[in-house]
DNA sequence: TCAAGTACCTTGTTATGCAAGGTACTTTAG
DNA sequence: CTAAAGTACCTTGCATAACAAGGTACTTGA
């Protein structure tokens, strides 16, 4: 066990609570999402997002579409459902009760 | 892809940050960690604590003692290694690091 | 025309939470 | 004395998901 795989672990759940974020304030591709996340400094790598990104899509949380680049192969362009909205919501709540409920026990001193 | 269930995967790696944190304050044993887990509104149950508590031990980040009980059966009350507060303390930076950059994203409006 | 850049995707591995079920010790009611 | 209930520890099998590595395909420019 080290420090590394459990870092991972940390951040494994927050990663679609954030590309969902990410994709709730505006139409994104995947590079788009590896850049903000990076600048964040949440690393997700290619083999992580595609496969998450198909997932949200399955679950109907987000939608996609084509557009043209002028600069290489088309994108796909992703974006909310009214249902990846409401799912979102949620996860909010959660989000702020996961972080309540950790500083309490780590500052239980 | 359920509410529920990604609700689970954002507690995932937190969990091991908490336990060894409530551990980090003296002797408790598994039933003391629910009970305090669930109190935080953590909710976690035997066949995640016990093994988990085995994987801390294999890596030398807590050890523990058998303690006779006057109530039932003897307990194993866990307590931190030198290896384990060490391991303890990067963990409270990257959870510090994972709120930061988290809020960040779902602040940039 | 072919190398480099960009973009999307898949396979196999590994880690881990959880449901379900099991073993064993102690106390208490009948 | 025995059986049931309570307490405590542990294991097996399954599902999920991040990641490393490798692959396909389109576009541009030398």
């Amino acid at each position: 066990m080290n420090v590394e795989n459990t870092q991972v672990q940390m951040r494994k759940g927050i990663l679609e609570f954030c590309i969902l974020h990410i994709i709730s304030r505006g139409e994104v591709y995947a590079s788009d999402l590896i850049e903000e996340l990076t600048a964040a400094k949440i690393i997700v790598v290619e083999g992580t997002l595609y496969p998450l990104l198909t997932r949200l899509r399955k679950a109907g949380l987000v939608d996609y579409k084509w557009v043209e680049s002028t600069t290489g192969p088309p994108r796909k362009y992703y974006l909310m459902t009214t249902e990846g909205t409401e799912f979102l919501n949620k996860l909010d709540d959660t989000w702020k009760e996961l972080v309540e409920s950790t500083n309490k026990i780590i500052n239980n001193k």
